[in-house]
DNA sequence: CCGCGAACGTTATATCATAACACACACGAT
DNA sequence: ATCGTGTGTGTTATGATATAACGTTCGCGG
């Protein structure tokens, strides 16, 4: 998995191919991808950073698919649990899944200074996690691995 | 005998003890253990396990000593900001910090079944969430590693 | 045709968190 | 001694996030 956060990178290839992903994976699996869960999808990848449920909200109602909170949190939710999108506790914001299809561990890196968030491969953070729990008899299921700092940006900004 | 984390122990000394450090702490670094901080950590010390907020301010509110949220949440930022309670942010919960005083990376595991919480020392997990970090120059200040799943006895309970 | 389950639309409400301002008090400087 | 200043507290009001509950629609298999 690639890094998206802090580095340019051909977007609408990268809209395309999550889009198409998640599609493909929908149909092999039974789930339906039906336009308002699309369409939330897309505003994801669009913003390609975090956004707050009221945010995507706000841009499904001026498009006249839906104004009830609701309705973003349902498709929201419908993304996060078949992993194309994942939900930020830090944040209680959702961002688009940068590994869509993959089987990972997403760890996530948040700048506070500008607010941009990276998804980054949190396999060893997450086998360290396992490995603690499960000398305790804890039976993770799920984990969230969240990062708040400078990213390579403000850092030289700040200095 | 209380459950801390997920295993018993004399939960009178664990109070006492961490309320001591506390005061010392504070002392040490001119910090002022007003009679509300005082009683929030109790608070969370008492009942050992993840309360929010208004869990806290429903206590204070019966004991007269403050009746608004901002009274509760700017003592529990107080604990927070100073090591002796920490934040779950996948529950928008706080807990008192089992073990005040030394420098750690908290890590918390979550029971979905019976909301108990443990801490347990993140380091491990926390160090490979570093090294990841630094590869891509983004410069960790602060780190939440949360996993939810099923805590022993629940585990046991589930087969 | 009917029963069922999944998604959606809508209303209302629950839950979590902070802005903003007034007051009290401790403490060091004038 | 008085004044300014910083810190904590009390209070009102509001903002931000999230879900319960119920009715409607629609496709699908019995
Ligand atoms: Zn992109
Ligand atoms: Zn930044
Ligand atoms: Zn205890
Ligand atoms: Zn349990």
């Amino acid at each position: 998995m690639e890094t998206k956060g802090f580095e340019h990178h051909d977007h609408h290839h990268c809209i395309a191919t999550s889009l198409r992903t998640a599609e493909e994976a929908c149909k092999a699996q039974g789930l339906q991808f039906t336009p308002v869960r699309r369409r939330v999808l897309e505003i994801l990848l669009d913003e390609h950073r975090a956004m707050g449920a009221y945010d995507v909200l706000d841009v499904l109602r001026k498009e006249g698919l839906g104004s009830q909170p609701p309705v973003a949190y349902r498709a929201l939710d419908f993304l996060v649990a078949n992993g194309f999108a994942h939900r930020i506790e830090r944040l209680n914001a959702f961002v688009a899944c940068a590994a869509p299809g993959e089987r990972h561990a997403p760890c996530f890196l948040i700048c506070r200074a500008c607010s941009a968030v990276a998804e980054t491969p949190g396999r060893r953070a997450s086998d360290a996690l396992r490995a603690a729990a499960g000398e305790l008899g804890f039976k993770v299921e799920r984990v969230a691995i969240e990062a708040e700092g400078l990213c390579p940006a403000c850092v030289e900004a700040d200095a």
